[in-house]
RNA sequence: GCCCAUAUAGCUCAGCUGGUAGAGCACUUCCUUGGUAAGGAAGAGGUCACCGGUUCAAAUCCGGUUAUGGGCUCCA
């Protein structure tokens, strides 16, 4: 006698053993058939799994988040039939579940091409067809070695070594094809219908970049036709906010093969720049930073004190001069100290916080370089805050309420925060480590914010936060950080006279709210897909009239507006009316200004919203006001 | 750095299997003074990324370089 308990905690018997599909077609003929796999207890398991004693059971269908990861996973078992049918050379390696869908990667002696791509893809239609049933067995280690041995696939057998002895060895089949997986699978192949494979690409063996390079499919997979066709819409749409692609159109920046990961930027993009350098430089001021401004080139011998030229050497440009070595400074710290080591300092000069707009360079390899957002030449808002151990928790307090303000000014009202804590190689004694730890710990805390941890994720030189903001799109980028410090400022030989006036050294907090400004635009134009609000609008407005007669009164209004500190063009070009619309809509300017005969003659002028809407008619003052009051409402971007 | 792909006018892209370049938009000039997403005409604009090779002949085929894109690795 066999109970099983079901979701809704109804409880069904049998007199034998039965399996996950008997118990299914028990219930209902749709549920037989919906059925992908079983969870007894906690186990996910294949709807052939045998039940023999007493337990609790949900049918997987594809309706709940296993049902579409199960179908994920053996999408990619089929694309690694299909493979192997079409391609018997080739050795499979391993084929995990992903955001969105699956890869596999394949050891092929020859790279895929588009056209394999859509035959394979074309197999998999063909496989899928055929309703192959997938069945489990088991193996013993060795046997199991052996056998993929014998069939020629050394990774697979390379994976079965590594799995602890007596752990159980299932394989999979379907058709001719078998793998080694832990399942569970569907089935059979016909409850594959919405796959589609998506790009090639090279992976190395076990993520390690000294083995051998793989050659990866990618994939994606779904419950059904029309969330595919969601899917492969939303890549389309998040293709439209191509920071790269938006930027030539709005003519914000451009780059090119002469300077390679470097920034050229254009007017539109730099005014931007400087709204949110003027917009940052106004916060740190508020918040006891001095800003300051370092060399950009140092001697050798000054990286050799900091360690960076044993350390970070591979990732700094060098030039030479009058035979001098110089390094372009990858960060601002080491620069930081030398301002705060001029002069003694006493403890009532601490916390002293100094920042920089710093512009560094780093020679990042050149597969890492994406548009702005990966760069060899970026300008960090950087500070670094040189305090006693006891201040680090009131610094690191006070820098959180900044860094929540000014995401949420930007627009961004969800923050992920991730505290890392002691690596295996670090310098500094235990009980600094903990005092640290606990101050970061203690921060987050009394802010009550959620924070996950990150065990052994910290740098040698001490703890740190990171805090990371969601796009619209969902998507998260780490921006700000926080970090203290241990080594550098005795490296460098900061010191300063405490209460009893011994020398101490002080703790240095490196941190970051936007991380680097080049990012941070390029994270914002994605966000934003280039219509900024109106505080950030490189143009706010254009004042355009119907026809010349208006010339002078367009030319005034804009006069008017710019004395007002608003960024404002005129459009006198001898065009249609409809055609400057258009033109300045394709540009995302927030507000149109328009002004006929009518407007001139009551001295007013109509005000059309970028998406279109008719605002009516305004007084210059009015519009000012209303301009005014939008400036001052960032949160509501 | 590694694997694959790509590189043609300011932009978006055509250019089949080799016969020394083409469209739309933008730009310039002229006509047009037109009330909320494209008025008309004419014109100008390219050493087909760079270097080399094959060939009577290369944007096209081959090799190399550089950059870009998608991944991998990296981002103390």
């Amino acid at each position: 006698m066999l109970t099983i308990t079901l979701p809704d905690g109804s409880k069904r018997e049998f007199e034998k053993a039965v399996t996950v599909a008997e118990v299914a077609a028990s219930i209902g003929a749709g549920l037989a058939k919906a059925a992908l796999a079983g969870k007894v207890g906690d186990r996910l398991v294949d709807t052939s799994y045998l039940i023999t004693q007493d337990c609790t059971l949900s049918i997987i269908t594809d309706k709940s988040p296993e049902g579409l990861e199960i179908i994920r996973h053996s999408c990619a078992h089929l694309l690694a039939q299909a493979v192997k049918e079409l391609f018997p050379e080739v050795q499979v390696t391993i084929g995990p579940v992903i955001e969105d869908g699956f890869y596999y990667d394949f050891s092929a002696k020859q790279p895929f091409t588009e056209e394999d791509l859509a035959k394979i893809e074309a197999k998999m239609e063909e496989l899928a067809k055929k309703d192959l049933k997938v069945t489990r067995e088991v193996m013993k280690r060795e046997a199991a070695i052996d056998f993929f041995l014998n069939m020629g696939e050394k990774y697979k057998a390379e994976i079965i070594e590594a799995i602890p002895h007596g752990e159980e060895i299932s394989l999979y089949r379907q058709g001719e094809f078998i793998d080694l997986c832990r399942g569970p699978h569907i089935p059979s192949t016909g409850k594959l219908k919405a796959f589609k494979l998506m790009k090639v690409a090279g992976a190395y063996w076990r993520g390690d970049s000294k083995n051998e390079m793989l050659q990866r499919i990618y994939g994606t997979a779904w419950t059904n036709k029309d969330d595919l066709k969601a899917y492969l819409h939303r890549l389309e749409e998040a293709e439209k906010r191509d920071h790269r692609k938006i930027g030539k159109q709005l003519g914000l920046f451009h780059t090119q093969e002469e300077a390679p990961g470097m920034v050229f930027w254009h007017p539109n993009g730099w005014n931007m720049w400087q709204v949110i350098e003027q917009y940052m430089r106004r916060l740190l001021s508020e918040n006891g930073y001095q800003e300051v401004r370092t060399p950009q080139v140092m001697d050798r011998v000054m990286w050799e004190k900091s360690g960076h030229w044993e350390n970070y050497r591979e990732n700094m440009f060098t030039t030479h001069s009058e035979s001098r070595d110089y390094a372009v400074k990858p960060m601002n710290c080491p620069g930081h100290i030398q301002i705060f080591n001029q002069g003694l300092k006493s403890h009532n000069d601490l916390p002293l916080r100094l920042a920089e707009f710093g512009s560094c360079h780093r020679n990042e390899p050149s597969g890492a370089l994406h548009g702005i957002m990966r760069v060899r030449a970026f300008t960090q808002d950087d500070a670094h805050i040189f305090c006693t151990e006891a201040q680090i928790q009131p610094e690191v307090s006070k820098f959180i309420d900044l860094v929540k303000q000014v995401y949420a000014d930007f627009g961004f009202n969800e923050i992920q925060v991730k505290l890392s804590t002691r690596p295996a190689k670090r310098v500094g004694s235990d009980e600094t480590w903990d005092k640290a730890e606990h101050a970061l710990e203690k921060a987050l805390n009394d802010k009550g914010l959620p924070w996950d941890l990150q065990p052994g994720e910290g740098a040698f030189y001490g703890p740190k936060i990171e805090f990371s903001l969601k796009d619209c799109l969902g998507r998260v980028w780490q921006c700000g950080t926080i970090q203290v410090d241990f080594s550098l400022p005795a490296r460098l030989g900061a010191e300063y006279v405490a209460e009893d006036n011994s020398r101490q050294v002080p703790v240095m907090l490196h941190r970051a709210v936007l991380g680097s400004l080049e990012r941070f635009i390029g994270i914002l134009i994605e966000h934003h897909a280039g219509a900024f609000p109106f505080w950030l609008a490189p143009t706010q407005a254009v004042v355009m009239g119907i026809t010349s007669r208006q010339d002078e009164y367009v030319l005034k209004v804009v006069k008017s507006l710019k004395e007002r500190g608003f960024r404002v063009k005129s459009d006198l070009r001898n065009e249609k009316i409809g055609y400057k619309i258009r033109e300045h809509t394709l540009f995302k300017i927030p507000y149109l200004l328009v002004v006929g005969d009518k407007e001139l003659e009551n001295g007013t002028i109509a005000l059309r919203a970028r998406n279109g809407e008719d605002l009516g008619s305004l007084s210059i003052e009015e519009l000012a006001q209303r301009f005014q009051a939008e400036n001052e409402r960032r949160r509501q971007s």
